[in-house]
DNA sequence: GTAGTCCTTGACGCCGACGTCAAGGCAAGC
DNA sequence: GCTTGCCTTGACGTCGGCGTCAAGGACTAC
């Protein structure tokens, strides 16, 4: 199988596969004209890279799971390498979330906040001789 | 105050100051000598986009805000668009959460499935007669 | 006068994971 | 032979938010 077929059946492009290749992650045999070769394992190396790409690992962090493969194993994450990978990208998942339930939180305050000036400046508003409506944007304030 | 005092003011550097001005974010007054001319109100604003960047909005998303406080509101939330700004973050937040938790999920699913396998192997392997012991990994497997 | 500090603009570097174009080789169908 | 389509390498572009020089002007202190 050439390049271009590999690249469609992991339902990617063939310059990633080159570009993996480039960071000797999966390299390739060659043919007698110079074309890239691939078999059914190199397949199953690609979407094992593929799927924890989609899991937001990088490049880098797929690596022991492809050698893992390739030294034989029916699993990419049969050796322990690859199991420090999944406990680390937890431990950055559980820190990641947290932050961001955090900045959830207090934009979620802030919008509140915002909101509760705003009613108050529209109520105040319907008071006769009451302040200045809001704020409608567009830039010109006189 | 010239730009390195801001700058340290709010805790940034002057290149950061330059390139929000190249935004037209933060654009600054020139003295006779061509320096940068700030004063307390565009520490003000600075601290604003600040803010916001310290909770992930990139630094369109901080123009609304910048330009609220600009037309003279005392809250760069002030205006809708500010607010919109907000609404759409928490959505994105509350999507990307969303999406966190789920891989969490799946790779902590990975990871006791892994986890199991091995130790599955492991008591094999106190079998008499059973498989191989557990990759150790290193990468020569012979 | 001169050393030192701050300022100016301009321009390249970085990071990750590729996209995109260019110039040319190889194979197959007509 | 010619076109078409896939392949090759090489190299520059992308995105955001700056970092990091480099060369030179401005101002202060001594």
């Amino acid at each position: 199988m050439r390049i271009g077929e590999l690249a469609a059946r992991a339902g990617t492009t063939t310059r990633t596969l080159r570009y993996y290749e480039s960071r000797g992650l999966l390299p390739a045999r060659r043919g007698d004209n110079g074309y890239r070769t691939y078999d059914e394992h190199d397949l199953r190396l690609l979407r094992q890279i593929r799927t924890l790409q989609d899991f937001g690992f990088d490049l880098e962090e797929t690596r022991p799971f492809v050698e893992c493969l390739r030294a034989g194993h029916a699993e990419g994450d049969a050796c322990p390498a690859s199991l420090d990978v999944y406990r680390r990208k937890l431990g950055e998942l559980d820190a990641l979330i947290g932050e961001l339930r955090s900045v959830r939180a207090q934009v979620g305050e802030q919008l509140a906040r915002a909101e509760r000036a705003r009613d108050a400046l529209a109520a105040d508003a319907e008071v006769p001789g009451g302040p200045e409506p809001v704020c409608e944007l567009g830039g010109e304030t006189p």
